[in-house]
DNA sequence: TTTCTCCTATAGACTGTCGACATGAGGCCG
DNA sequence: CGGCCTCATGTCGACAGTCTATAGGAGAAA
């Protein structure tokens, strides 16, 4: 996937893949990897920083602790960062159709088979 | 539409118009704008670098005329342009179905409406 | 004559992503 | 014991590209 083209939809990964769960930030990492089947390599330095920003937002609130000698902080969504992930979700689905439509592709069916 | 979730896309949006009929930049802006039902209003500053930026590129291939005093600049796709549309499509299709994953939506069916 | 639409264009601010780098603990292998 | 890999967090500076604001000018319409 082309560096870059995440630019502006990072937030809503992110928001996503710890609606379920808590998860420190190499976890996310893996997760988004996981879940897009490799398609998604965040880097540390998008990563970190885009973590601090949604939490400076008031999107999400994080806690250390530590697993052996490992220090982790893992980030939980607050009630606000649920809100704004309702929002990321609708604001995907306008800008995804927006764009297909002008494309004139039909988006796959990827998401279901998945 | 959020500004800045463009970022990365606007390229294939503007091969894309391109590439039934050449069209000068002005057109290109209500052509976006119309195709996507008023969701892309793509500022001047972003749409004339741009296509200065693909030109540069080879994709596009510029020719001036003037219809009545008014000075148009025409776009039209080159051969590498009609090959870098493919390539842009193919991506946002991969694109697309990933974030879609992740975000555990699937995407709706406006395409096809359109 | 003033204002609107058409039409092109640039400059500067801004922001978020990226690659590279730094740090350190724990585990494994030889 | 020494070296290297994985786990884990983080910063910095470069960079690209978008946005806002500004500019200018022709034709049409009021």
């Amino acid at each position: 996937m082309r560096p870059d083209s995440l630019r502006g939809h990072i937030d809503a990964l992110i928001l996503a893949v710890l609606e379920d769960r808590p998860l420190h930030g190499y976890a996310i990492m893996e997760e988004l990897a996981k879940l897009s089947s490799g398609a998604i390599d965040l880097p540390t330095g998008t990563l970190y920083p885009a973590l601090r920003r949604l939490e400076r937002l008031g999107y999400l609130h994080s806690t250390w602790s530590a697993t052996g000698g490992r220090q982790r902080r893992t980030y939980r969504l607050t009630a606000a960062g649920r809100r704004a992930l309702a929002d990321e979700r609708s604001e995907w689905r306008t800008f995804s159709s927006t764009i297909s439509a002008v494309l004139g592709t039909t988006p796959d069916r990827a998401a279901d088979r998945a």
